[in-house]
RNA sequence: GGAGAGUUGUCCGAGUGGUUGAAGGAGCACGCCUGGAAAGUGUGUAUACCUCUCAAGGGUAUCGAGGGUUCGAAUCCCUCACUCUCCGCCA
């Protein structure tokens, strides 16, 4: 969520900035500050009438001590016809704030200066390749075939025991999930992340503090029994962990890392971009979260994306990394990074992580703040990044490696997957 | 799922309707004391919003969350969340 008085002393550059994220309902920016002007207003009006009231209860309660019964009931019928004039401008407050919040929280983040303009993906900046196609032998196949070939996965079973999008993994298929898993903790416990296990469904509060909803209401998977959402990312639970928390500032950065299944219900998906793992309801990543001072943030979005672009290599997969454009870009973000593998068997890149700081757009929702050496309280920003989510690594896996009769593992798994070659 | 007890500031803890934003203690910060340190001692130690160019000062709100009663609520009532104890159920 953006906040009040930056948008109200920066109204021009907000407008400008809005526009590369090719934000239309530029209105509400004007609205919000009105909204803002009538809530100062009325919270005034509130105020300086509360004040009498309380002040006149207080020589209430003297009268009564002295005995002076009188004056005392003079003074509450006094304070009674106060009561009829404070009482709506309570309501008037709370409504006023409800309709600024309600406008507030439409306003996506600003995107940051070196965001490109453009609105599809085709407009997103490739800032970076690496790695080497593979050149794939006669008869080489998408990784759907292949995982039937090597029963690795079984997607029609999935279907039957729950719905499109939710796979089995079965045998090598089930260990590769539980290796890379693995591997990609390791990788990130090593650069100074803390580990968490979150839980997998978080409350309403959470949900709302990383800025899921209300923006994406209808693609959470949500309990109503209890009112939890399944997670659609561990960004969800591991960020909220610093939720109304007031840090120090040595206690900046804040590395945390988690793996957990994530659960989407991608309304609106069809065709080849659902097609095997390219699009699933339920899927294992490895995410990675920062939490760090504001002056640090764009370094650390570099270091980050350096990071994940060192975990891809020890995977000797082809990659690219895009800068996206400001229509391609999240609600909550203020500059993404995209990691694109190439998955050889199908021809097309696949995203594989999304690498972002959101400034404070998220940490002004979840009051993470932090006091700085002059003991002001200014929000920390946040940042996550995948690394990595699992289907389509392990498609490009599968399809890069395919050779003879089997595929053929990158180094840095044998141990863990405890064998070279899937066969 | 049922019954009961609880939730107060950084922490511990007092407080059952009226100068209580909150006693007391601990911690922390700064000062005094000291050759230095400890002990001792003094002062300070929440957040948000409004007023304000800033600061200072003032005001309002906040004692788990929300609502109610009252001139006045940390204190009384209701709803909800969480914690603990006992019972039930159970991987």
């Amino acid at each position: 969520m953006l906040q009040v008085n930056y948008i109200r002393q920066n109204r021009e550059a907000v407008l400008e900035r809005l526009a590369v994220k090719n934000f239309s309902q530029t209105e509400l920016v004007d609205e919000v500050i009105a909204l803002d002007d009538e809530r100062k207003r009325v919270q005034a009006e509130f105020d300086n009438n509360q004040a009498s009231v309380n002040s006149a209860s207080k020589e209430i309660g003297n009268l009564m001590r002295h005995g002076q019964k009188e004056q005392a009931e003079a003074l509450k019928a006094e304070v009674a016809s106060l009561k009829t004039t404070i009482d709506p401008l309570k309501a008037q407050m709370a409504d006023v704030e409800k309709r600024l919040t309600d406008k507030l929280i439409l306003l996506p983040n600003l995107p940051a200066a070196q965001v490109p303009k453009g609105k599809t993906p085709e407009d997103n900046e490739v800032v970076r390749e690496g790695g080497t196609k593979p050149t794939l032998e006669e008869g080489a196949v998408p990784h759907w075939e292949l995982t039937t070939k090597h029963k690795l996965i079984d997607f029609e079973l999935g279907t039957k025991i729950t719905g499109s999008g939710f796979p089995v993994y079965t045998g090598k298929g089930a260990k590769l999930q539980r290796a890379l898993v693995q591997y990609f903790l390791d990788f990130n416990t090593a650069a100074g992340y803390l580990e968490y296990l979150p839980p997998f469904m978080v409350n309403e509060e959470s949900a709302y503090g990383t800025g899921q909803l209300p923006d994406k209401e209808g693609q959470m998977y949500h309990a109503t029994a209890d009112n939890f959402y399944l997670i659609p990312t561990a960004e969800v639970p591991v960020t909220n962990v610093y939720r109304d928390t007031v840090l120090k500032e040595d206690a900046l950065p804040i590395k945390m890392t988690a793996y957990s299944p994530c659960f989407r219900r991608e309304a609106g998906s069809y065709g080849k971009d659902v097609r095997g793992l390219n699009r699933l309801h339920q899927f294992e990543k490895v995410e990675i979260i920062q939490i760090v001072h504001p002056d640090k943030s764009y370094e650390t979005l570099d270091a980050m994306v350096a990071h994940v672009e060192q975990l891809l290599q020890s995977l000797e997969l082809p990659y690219r990394i895009l800068r996206l454009c400001g229509g391609d870009m999240s609600f909550t973000s203020a500059l993404t990074y995209d990691f694109e593998v190439y998955s050889a068997g199908q021809g097309r890149w696949l995203e594989v992580s999304s690498v972002s700081n959101f400034e404070s757009f998220q940490t002004n929702r979840l009051k993470c703040r932090f006091k700085d050496a002059t003991g002001k309280m200014q929000f920390a920003h946040s940042l996550n990044g995948s690394s990595l989510a699992l289907p389509r690594i392990v498609a490009a896996l599968l399809e890069n490696n395919q050779a003879g009769e089997g595929i053929m593992l990158p180094k840095v798994l044998h141990t863990y997957f405890g064998a070279e070659w899937i066969m």
